[in-house]
DNA sequence: AAAGTAGTTTCGAAATACATAAACTATGAA
DNA sequence: TTCATAGTTTATGTATTTCGAAACTACTTT
């Protein structure tokens, strides 16, 4: 792998980041995780403005992270890909086990001067 | 798990998110993968102004992506959790096999209707 | 064709993130 | 104590993100 290459992976990488770096578009992806859902339903369940709901979708969808599929009126939605909901897990995982040994969030270099 | 405990898991998720979306941090996290490194070192292979490195540092520090030693003169910096790594490295084979798979980054649902 | 439902896009304002520069802190050496 | 090195913090201007509102598109029904 080149240089330039190397580049535009990170580059690619921080737009995925980007992308799931938002709750309501990580509440998504969840919901999507458990199966193929309208915009009707999604916007029922996260009780968005459907505006900014398919702002969101569209994110997702230029990144790759969600698929779409018309039927009649209705646009349905799904994970485009299992993996990228295997780093999700992963994450919150370590989420939790942080939450579980403390929960503060640290601010500096673990000395005690810091602490909360 | 209850509902507000959720909600702050989604909020705690994209802010890990929000740490990891930018290419720069993504660089860093990617060295430091391979072996706790100096500031100097990073600075060096990074080629940042050590302003901006140390921005960039303290953004993953709050995160707990990465953990901070001082020894003498330098602060070691090492990836804090061998778990973000592997999310990571999930999310590059993704984006490999998307440009794998054609490159090309769809703007909208796959009817041959917005190619490039 | 007209009206209704589902969904998307565009526009503009407020909030965040980013890089640069300048000032500051911490440690070690002379 | 003064100097030098390594690193952090604090402005500040610019760019990007986010959301609501209004306008627009796509499909279905009547």
């Amino acid at each position: 792998m080149d240089k330039n290459m190397e580049e535009k992976m990170f580059q690619m990488h921080a737009e995925v980041c980007k992308s799931m770096a938002n709750p309501t578009r990580l509440k998504i992806i969840n919901l999507l995780g458990a199966g193929e859902k309208s915009v009707e339903e999604l916007r029922k369940r996260l009780k968005l403005p459907k505006a900014n709901l398919s702002q969101h979708l569209s994110i997702l969808r230029q990144r790759r992270i969600v698929a779409a599929r018309r039927e009649g009126l209705n646009v349905y939605y799904k994970c485009a890909n299992q993996k990228m909901l295997k780093a999700c897990e992963i994450l919150r995982e370590v989420l939790m086990e942080q939450l579980a040994e403390g929960g503060r969030l640290g601010k500096w270099i673990d000395k005690g001067k810091n602490e909360t």
